[in-house]
DNA sequence: AGGTTGATATCGCCG
DNA sequence: CGGCGATGTCAACCT
């Protein structure tokens, strides 16, 4: 069955029923009334309350509040999940090997359990990315200026990876860091840390913020810095499809 | 009903369900074959599979495949949600205003729906944060090292905002940057920058960076700046609970 | 509304 | 596996 649901479920229905999920990588969906409890990089508790919980194939765990987008407690993929019946109750626990991180779901009340055997061969086709920037750059790099000339993409140097590394018309070397969104302290920072690691080997050299805007502090400590901004906004192109075929790899020539 | 759960919904069920569960702040989950289309900050497209749908009553929309903690496609609280009948399809589409972002699911098979009347006043317990690290210097602050007097905390200073500001035992200004997980370059810049700054106000201004840990790159990079390491863990406390009480606050004195 | 930063960030890439 | 940086980051907090 590719979807089963059980309303109310009792004890011996919620076991059958996850247990028969969870040997057949299906997703499981529950709404529950229960508490939680993680210790791991930090720790937390989390007292009774509903809320929807979802176990995904690959280990993930997500607890969802009835707000937010982000789950109030999770375990993330590889996690290995088991049901624990623990003074006749009912309680999932989720283990993380490295770094070590225990997940216990306490579930005090469970008002629907169900699960869905998922099939998906589709992957996201995004555009309007940072690298989609680099690319445009590179197709057209009077975009930065006339007679820029961009030579490197994600080129590492000293202390860290610079965006792209190219030259202007007057040879001078530049560095651009690019941000597909506002600018922000954080990138000039970022920008600063590959322009002073690269002025140690080499003179002449500009630090270029290309982003679709700046914030105000931001723009102030550029300019104090010596370096420049260029407004470009991330362009949105059409994009290929980057689903998988099913089994058919075989067939191919 | 605090739950319904309806397995091949027919059109008509799916929108009595839905259109009950919209208007009821209830948690909203569908299993379906759907495909996805979204453009706002960026653009993206999804070819259609197998996705579990979340809703929550505050507008956030999150559509989840079978693996990973992130949902592939979404949308934050304060997004309006509404149902589309087009070409005898259901299609769901949320909108944000600010940025303008639209989401759009056409749903080809629904293989479940079902909602969640989901009661919840208890908030997130956590501890061994960034902040309890600054609490606990702030009550110990021969952590850091013998005499260290702190003074000033999220401090406001001219190119950002430093977490911990004091003085050494021989009164030199000591900006303490302060990460609850293994420090990275990212890190080392941000207190050169805030070092940066005060220097430009202070003669001998000593930057640390407290850490559990240090990258190698990152450490290379503090040395050559001339900043600091101390090692130090987010500390876990016992924490006081957060949950609100329901309605009763007209009863406190 | 904008600015700044933390996060159990997660995720992907590359050495 | 660690290092490094992007993310439609989200979310909190402050001005």
């Amino acid at each position: 069955m590719k979807v089963e649901a059980k309303v109310d479920p009792s004890h011996e229905e919620m076991v059958e029923i996850l247990d028969k999920a969870l040997s057949t990588d299906a997703i499981i969906t529950l709404f529950a009334y229960c508490r939680v409890f993680y210790e791991g990089r930090a720790k937390s508790e989390l007292g009774p309350g509903d809320r929807v919980i979802i176990i995904k194939p690959d280990g993930s765990f997500l607890i969802h509040q009835k707000n937010k987008r982000e789950p109030v407690n999770w375990q993330p993929p590889g996690s290995a999940v088991s049901i624990v019946l623990e003074d006749g109750k009912i309680m999932l626990r989720s283990v993380r090997r490295k770094p070590k991180e225990t997940l216990e779901v306490e579930l005090i009340k469970t008002y629907l359990v169900s699960y869905f055997q998922a099939e998906d061969y589709e992957e996201l086709a995004l555009t309007g990315s940072e690298a989609e920037m680099a690319d445009l750059i590179f197709e057209n790099p009077s975009l930065i200026e006339e007679g820029f000339k961009p030579l490197f993409k994600e080129k590492p140097i000293k202390h860290g990876i610079v965006d792209v590394l190219g030259r202007d018309k007057h040879g001078n070397l530049v560095v651009l860091e690019l941000k597909r969104r506002r600018a922000d302290l954080h990138a000039v920072s970022q920008l600063k840390r590959y322009v002073d690691a690269l002025r140690e080997e080499h003179k002449n050299v500009r630090g270029i913020l290309v982003a679709p805007s700046i914030t105000a502090g931001a723009k102030k400590l550029l300019e104090k810095e010596g370096l420049e901004f260029k407004k470009l906004n991330p362009p949105k192109r059409e994009k290929k499809k980057k689903g998988k075929q099913k089994t058919l790899d075989f067939l191919s020539p």
